[in-house]
This record gives structure tokens, C-alpha cells and sequence, in this order.
DNA sequence: CATATGTCAGTCAAACTGAGATAC
DNA sequence: CGTATCTCAGTTTGACTGACATAT
């Protein structure tokens, strides 16, 4: 058993940018394992949510609502498509456009990714009381507001 | 000029998980930007700082103190070494292994590199005060802490 | 023998770039 | 015309896996 008693760089120790980075990897890890039973990643629940949220949507409009990119959002339809979780289907409107479409599976799939991926934020935040969360997620959104809303 | 307005999706909107994603995102976009001017990436920035501190070491031993994969710290140390700001030699000690020392310019380089992140983290958490970047970093720690300590 | 080390080849997810075809 | 949409092919980084030769 080795023990990884190794010990950190002063320099990356207390670096801020290291830390959050850590426990980004933390959150990744529990929610990618959370939804691998399904055998599904965060862009197909990103998805998901965006469709039973707002309803059928171009590829376009769900890139914009979820942060990822266009040419990923193909790929991520197609994945959903395939699993009979989405339809994809021409726009009549606009014939650019294709209209998303949550399936009943979707939907199903959805509130099972909610429940899965609500135990991995419990675990991911099991240390903290309920008020440090709150000042804990206060913190991160003026931090994160500074950089996406000033671009 | 596009306005993104598009709505966030509610499951997105306030997910710990994803808010953490977004600063680290956020993070590391920053120091990638301070660390291209150099050319270097963070993987680079921690192998100096370990050498600095601790001194000449095997590939092993960096990894494990970075926590860096062995298999990256051969590539990264390739890199290093072609900007002659380490040295790979043979350890007469442990045929198996290497020792990598930092040269003077690799010392240079890690004071400017020490710079460029200290700026960095300042544009990063400049939406808080003092007090609440230490609040910010103690719950971190505390949520890091459970998931590394218990692995 | 088992284990540690360095190396290589390859995977994976997320994020991103650039280009092209089509339609508005 | 310029712009929006969808698609494809490709890149980058960090993180990780499995295998192998060599040495302890």
C-alpha cells in the first residue's frame, strides 16, 4: 500500500486557480459516474434540460442556452437521436433549421439523470452545512459573473 | 452585435457542479492566457515549481508530488529540456531512473511564470474582498479535502 | 519473484477552430 | 449581399489506461 505522502509544492498549495480546479475534478468524476449507469455524459443532460425546459428548439438556439458549441451540439443529437431520447426533424419555418424534440423517453431519462446527478451534488458538497453551501455558491457566482458577463 | 441572452435552463442555473465548472474554466483560461506569452501550460509551471522547492528529483518522484501522471511528466519534461530550462541525466544511484534538475534559465523562467499567475489569480477572484477569498479557499479546502483525502 | 521506473501508444471528454453547403 | 444554420474534420489540454523493457 503506498501511502502518497508527497508533499505539494508550496507554489501550487494554496493557488486558488489549483483548487478550484481540484474540486472541479471532484464534481466531474461523481457526476460523470452518476450518469454512467446510463451510459450518458453532461452534454446530453445539458441538452435534455435546455428541451423539456423551453420545448422543441434548433440546434442553434440549445448551443446558446447551454454554453456548448455548435458542432458539438451535432454530435450530441445525434448520440440522443440514436437512443430515441430526441427527434430531429426539418423546420418547415426555416428550412436552415432543425427542430429538436424531447422524446416521453427523454423526458423519463431526464428525471432519472435529476436524481443521479442531485446524490452527486450531495456528495460533492457532503463536507459543508447548508448555510456554507449557500456562501459557498454566493461566492463562485460573483467570481464566475465577473468573467462571463465582462466577457 | 449578438446579445446572448438566451435563458440558462433552471437544472443549470444554479448546479454547484457546473458553477464550480465555469470558474475553472474561468481560471484556467486566465492563467493559460498569462502562461502563452512564455509558451508554456500549467503543466510545465508545476514540474519547475516542484524542481525549485524540493530540488533535483526522478520522474517519478515529480509525479507524484504534482500529481501528474507519469506518462505526461516524459513529454513535459521532453519540453523543458528542448527549452533548456531542465536537465534529464542518468541517477548513478537507480539505473531505472532520472534525474531532472532545473537549470538557471528554468529558475528565471519559474519567476516570471510566479508573476504572470500571481496576476492571474487577482483578475480572477478581483470580484472579492480579502475576507472572502480566504472564505472562498477554506470551503474549497474543506470540499477538496473530503474527496482526495478519502479518494 | 514482485515492484518501481521510464516510455510509448492510445483513449476520452470538453472546449474550440475553420471551412463548406445551404437557406434566409 | 451578408448572415445564420448545420455539418464535418480537426486540434488542444488535461487526465487517464495499458503495455512493455529495464532495473531494483
Amino acid at each position: 500500500m503506498e501511502r502518497a505522502e508527497d508533499p505539494i509544492p508550496r507554489r501550487l498549495q494554496g493557488l486558488p486557480s489549483r483548487l478550484i480546479n481540484q474540486v472541479a475534478m471532484s464534481a466531474n468524476r461523481l457526476v460523470d459516474q452518476a450518469f454512467a449507469g446510463p451510459g450518458l455524459r453532461r452534454y446530453h443532460f445539458s441538452l435534455l434540460a435546455a428541451l423539456e425546459e423551453f420545448g422543441p428548439a434548433s440546434q442553434a438556439a440549445l448551443g446558446r442556452r447551454t454554453g456548448i458549441d455548435r458542432s458539438d451540439i451535432v454530435a450530441t443529437v445525434n448520440e440522443l437521436a440514436e437512443r430515441g431520447l430526441v427527434e430531429r426533424s426539418p423546420d418547415p419555418d426555416d428550412r436552415r433549421r432543425n427542430v429538436i424534440t424531447v422524446t416521453p423517453a427523454g423526458v423519463r431519462q431526464l428525471e432519472v439523470l435529476d436524481r443521479l446527478l442531485a446524490g452527486a451534488q450531495e456528495e460533492l458538497l457532503a463536507a459543508l452545512t447548508g448555510a456554507e453551501r449557500e456562501q459557498l455558491m454566493g461566492l463562485l457566482t460573483r467570481v464566475a459573473g465577473r468573467h462571463t458577463a465582462a466577457q
